[in-house]
DNA sequence: TATATCGATATACTTTTGTATAGTAGTTAC
DNA sequence: GTAACTACTATACAAAAGTATATCGATATA
């Protein structure tokens, strides 16, 4: 097989990959995006509905983070024309499907956990 | 069933998982993290080999974020008392581990994009 | 009339994270 | 002797992320 073309390949493939780490990154960054999707795991919530289940996050960051998670489509804000006005989110189907991420990142985290622990003792 | 059991239960378990997410947050925090574990899992790495394989990284940060690494044991760190010292980097068994995560990421990441881009079409 | 709820936003501030630039001691090559 | 390489560290600064606190208009409840 062409070599230089078998290199190009491998480069174009990683490159993808680079790119998707870099999407799948940019969903979990900072302190408060899993907590929420975490929550919403649960089901369909409301903005203070999910202040109150979220200890510790504030108007502003919660607010912040949901318009973040609706930008990069993992959340779908709905308003409803009560009086007042009803607000509620919920995870998209990409939103849903993180749950493999957080599945494989549980089982990692406590596999480390436990290799770390056994060289302490 | 005991109902008080099953939810105390059910709360022990989310907390270990909780601690298990925040365990891999931590690993894959920042800016620099990933793609210096990325170069690691090609094998083993010089200082000046990854400044050279990191593009933009500086040797402030990529002397920081291997000292993280370290710590928390995702990456090894061996001297050679050769004349000038040798440092070697390498991905401990965790590290390597770490691929399965990187692995259900980018299968995240590249099928958010697909379900994204055709929305937008 | 006073207070509380909803879904936020505004302002100011602190903390964390990352960048820029220079420098160190020891060694080797020209 | 001077320039370059190795594996870093030091200092100063900029930018990003997060916190604290107050406020908004509309409505419902006591």
């Amino acid at each position: 097989m062409n070599e230089v073309l078998e290199l190009t390949r491998v480069k174009e493939c990683s490159g993808e990959y680079v790119l998707a780490i870099h999407d799948t990154m940019n969903v979990i960054n900072g302190k408060w995006k899993l907590p929420i999707m975490g929550s919403l795991l649960y089901g369909k919530k409301r903005f203070k509905e999910l202040e109150r289940e979220i200890p510790g996050i504030t108007p502003r960051m919660l607010s912040k983070q949901l318009k973040d998670l609706e930008l990069n489509s993992i959340v779908k804000r709905t308003v409803y024309n009560t009086t007042p006005v009803t607000v509620e989110y919920e995870l998209t189907p990409s939103g849903k499907e993180f749950r493999s991420v957080l599945d494989v990142m549980v089982e990692w985290g406590m596999q480390h956990r436990k290799r770390v622990l056994k060289k302490i003792r």
